[in-house]
DNA sequence: TAGGACAGATGTCATACCAATTGTTATGAA
DNA sequence: TTCATAACAATTGGTATGACATCTGTCCTA
């Protein structure tokens, strides 16, 4: 091998990048900071304003800047959207169906949410609580409660304290809902169903409130296989 | 709500992004595939060759557009890096710790690894057989197997046939990789970890073979309790 | 206090030139 | 003649510069 290494490697922008990227994930900069304005970054990186713009540009789409145009680029509040987006796109390119994204819930929010009664503290209940109440009010003016009624999930994701479960299973459910945004809702139909959905969250609370870990995962395995019933029969009815 | 809307919204690059990305999700243009040079895009879509630049950047790093400098501009292969690497941002800045990764792995794995035992192919296994005789053989020359024994629990994922499972668990292993790259290797102490790592999966494997998805699932449980046992040891050795 | 002027920031554009890649053509040896 | 190789030209992305447009927040005035 030869010991080497050019002096300038690869493009301008991505050496910005790194250093941008590095000052943040090492915490130099906090979410919220303001960068200096691109006029000055090239001084500084003594490059041309294209380079800089790309390099921002690349951090902007990959989440970690925020570009307010006329007043500064900012280090973004942490957002798992460009994950979401990510994992979103791929399953859109495979055409991966609904039903496999509704299975591999099956697979992943029992254990999930078993953990997460061990864990959860009385405000994660409270607001489980909260979310109910939400979406009964939101299915009373007969508007469908999908999109409160999938948050009920990421909530119960979160109490697990892990970042990782809480992430992962966010980003299926922006996916789910990324999905399921297209297909028509309020219908009657539609608002049955997110009322049938709440009852079964009703259940799920109960058996957390009662600390019964082992029937939550018992209930959850329930309601998501419920969810792959009126999948399926929704595809027939649409043949 | 104003039903009016303006007649231009947003960023430029913002339009054509949009444009180029709903080409590749519809499936108009499919990976492989190269798009006009950036000049006749210009034309096209009557922007300066700014704007054109700025999308294709950002379609680049969501993961969407390889760009080859002096050769063209190409529609990416299926990839999960942006996905991984938009996680580990997230865990990075929020200072996740290993252990938090291994918790969820252990929430995780056993059930992908029982779905995984009750559809695998003959060649799912015999490609688990290699990784394993790969690992061996990395071993017997003093080298720590750490990737390639990740291999194994990404190659077992994908054996579910769920691209959403597959593509979950590449994440979180990936992530994995990047986190324990930095630590030291090769020491005769991580060789052994890594030969004891390979026992585990040889016993996995044995249970995949006999189709016995409920003995999958407790070895799966063991295997990543011993992980985060040794890990926990490595901690107190630091201290 | 409302409104406008102003300064500073990002957004866009046209043009030119640099650098890497590719395909072609010319050249020379077998 | 044929084929390998080297030189070259065309194409394509990368970088640089200067100018102007548009957006945002602030300060100042009516």
């Amino acid at each position: 091998m030869n010991p080497f290494r050019p002096v300038k490697s690869g493009k301008i922008s991505g050496r910005i990048v790194q250093q941008i990227k590095g000052a943040i994930l090492r915490g130099a900069m906090k979410p919220g900071d303001r960068l200096p304005p691109e006029r000055e970054l090239v001084e500084r990186f003594q490059a041309s304003r294209i380079s800089i713009r790309e390099a921002l540009k690349s951090l902007e789409t990959a989440g970690l800047l925020t570009i307010k145009p006329g007043s500064g680029v900012f280090v973004a509040e942490i957002n798992s959207r460009p994950m979401s987006e990510s994992l979103a796109s791929i399953l859109r390119i495979r055409r991966t169906s609904m039903n496999e994204l509704t299975e591999a819930r099956m697979i992943l929010e029992p254990s999930i949410s078993r953990l997460a009664c061990e864990r959860m503290s009385p405000g994660d209940l409270q607001k489980l609580k909260g979310n109910i109440e939400e979406a009964l009010a939101i299915i009373k003016s007969n508007v469908s409660a999908r999109v409160k009624n999938i948050e009920f999930h990421s909530l119960l994701a979160e109490s697990t304290r892990n970042a990782v479960l809480a992430l992962t299973m966010k980003t299926v459910l922006d996916v789910l809902k990324d999905m399921s945004s297209g297909i028509v809702d309020n219908s009657p139909k539609n608002i049955e169903i997110a009322s049938h959905t709440v009852r079964h969250h009703r259940k799920i609370l109960k058996a957390l409130k009662e600390k019964d870990a082992q029937k939550v995962y018992e209930l959850m395995r329930k309601h998501i296989h419920q969810i792959q019933g009126s999948l399926k029969k929704a595809e027939t009815d649409h043949q």
